[in-house]
DNA sequence: TTGTATGCGTTATCAT
DNA sequence: ATGATAACGCATACAA
């Protein structure tokens, strides 16, 4: 491995200028750029990470902190993870995979030995350990999810009270009276992670403005979960027209019990699907009407807070919902 | 931010002692080892990662080269890093996520550079230009599938000829005789993707000498890609009655179309998934034989040959395929 | 516009 | 069993 004094040495000129012409950082004449880029290529350079890092104590490289959990929908992670490394990379910085499994103490060691430069938090709950870490630290961070006091963080997030009351809206809109919200299972709930509590609370306060009756079903990631609460609701409230379903792995057993059941989507019931927008929501039949997460939008945000041109400054940025109407939708029956 | 000569200062030892204490390479009393502990305990010093890296020219540090196509499965891919991950900690390495976005600049930055110790490649294609970089390179690497030409080369497999082997011989077994294969988009062949063919190849010889009639059709990831082929598939062989998936993505689309056209799974139709087993799987109805991708083993044996007790020797790793058998096949109509 | 010299925090070699 | 100290390769403040 050339080093960058070998470069000079070959270029005939100081190690300091070589560094220049790396970074840019003074001026150099059209000559020796010429001359310290033909030795660069010459040799084969590659400044070494250790290196600059130790000496500028700067890694260039950001943590992402992901989940393990199998209950919450994996696509979405894996699109927010691309985010980030790809526009990490136009900053320049490498991504950094932590596992939660590891816990507040992952953080502290990426922080503590300045292998990391800041640390992107996926899946924050309101109460998390992982946050104070940060907070007594002083590591530069942006949350993905909102924790219940963000103050002096940079947090990104869809408005998913937002996207709650916008699909009861749809629903309303389209004359449907009763309906009821398929969410996560309820561990979610009882861990009471942000999102699907602001996205539950959105939805029945405006379904209280709008006249509706609606229920609220946890359901677990299986068959048989999406079948019991499938048949329960219908059972409390056969004149259930709408549904809205913030589970997305329960979306196609969902449509295949509605059709063995003999109930026509979107005719008799509507779907309104708040989740991923890319693998599911496209592949089913008829086409779902969903108010997607931003997955991309969400993972370039949170490099953007930590690396970009205002960096530093802290805030929540909320997303605001989009509603894609497709052929999961449709007036309520007898109207 | 303490560095290891405070923590020498305050323990009163110098500070080749420290590092001793922390590396464990040479004995130290009793004594001493708890004072600089404690010196450690109270500054909340932690070894700083590029001063280290820089010392020892080792990053402590394993890139993991993702794609980032869409028309691979996601979960896959999730499961492996996330093994890879756990993995790599339990040997004191971070892992470093690199999208295929970069190409094979990416494998020659990091490796360049120095950030990385050793390199993992998923999808690896059969003549895939980041294997070339490594070699040149000479850095540690492992691939997760097969090159055409794996020679010096330490790579992990399911081995997907078996596979396609063993859901034939499924299929035959229960009396089976027009049994067609449904799998990736066009695209993947055509790049000449190691597993698709494998899995191919294998799955068509062993039709050959169980005597069934077989069909190979390729599908896009969509809704219409799927009842294209299923139409197809009938059409041209209407007294087909099995069915084997090489494409996660259109599982249930296939269920949903195979009940509206009234044909009963698995009476009149048997179908064998191969691919991951955990979301789709045990999620249809009915649930589905399945030869699964061990995407965590695939993990955690990548990891194992790069930095494991005999890393170094180069090989080939095929996994056995194992048949889950479920819900979806059972012996053909008439028999 | 370019060169010189020092320091970054560890590791590891050589002493003792 | 422990201490001194020279690398490690680069960035940057200071000179010229």
């Amino acid at each position: 491995m050339a080093t960058l004094a070998e470069v000079a040495k070959h270029a005939g000129v100081s190690p300091s200028t070589v560094s220049y012409v790396l970074s840019g950082k003074r001026s150099i004449s059209d000559s020796t750029r010429v001359r310290v880029q033909a030795a660069i290529d010459a040799l084969g350079y590659h400044p070494n990470a250790g290196a600059r890092a130790l000496a500028s104590s700067k890694s260039h490289i950001v943590a992402l902190v992901v989940p393990l959990r199998t209950d919450l929908y994996v696509p979405v992670m894996m699109q927010i993870a691309i985010a980030v490394t790809t526009t990490a990379r136009q900053y320049g910085h490498d991504v950094l995979l932590i596992t939660n499994d590891e816990g507040p103490e992952g953080v502290r060691r990426v922080a503590g030995s300045g292998l990391a430069d800041g640390v992107i938090l996926m899946d924050v709950e309101l109460e998390d350990e992982r946050v104070e870490v940060l907070r007594r630290h002083g590591t530069r961070a942006s949350l993905i999810g909102l924790p219940a006091d963000p103050a002096g963080l940079s947090c990104v997030d869809l408005d998913f009270a937002a996207a709650g009351a916008t699909a009861a809206d749809h629903l309303a809109d389209l004359g449907h009276h009763e309906i009821a919200f398929i969410g996560q299972s309820e561990g979610v709930y009882r861990r009471h992670t942000g999102f699907a509590e602001r996205t539950l609370a959105g939805f029945q306060e405006r379904c209280q403005t709008r006249g509706l009756r609606a229920v609220h079903r946890p359901c677990d990631a299986s068959f048989e979960g999406a079948a019991g609460v499938l048949a329960r609701i219908f059972e409390d409230r056969p004149d259930t027209t709408g549904l809205v379903v913030q589970n997305e792995a329960m979306i196609a057993p969902l449509l295949g019990l509605l059709r063995s059941s003999g109930r026509t989507v979107p005719e008799e019931v509507s779907i309104v699907a708040i989740g991923p927008d890319e693998p599911v929501a496209v592949q089913t039949s008829p086409r779902l009407t969903t108010i997607p997460v931003p997955a991309q939008e969400l993972g370039r945000q949170a490099v953007e807070m930590l690396l970009g041109p205002d960096a530093g400054n802290s805030g929540v940025t909320l997303l605001p919902p989009t509603l894609s109407v497709r052929e999961s939708t449709a007036p309520a029956p007898g109207r």
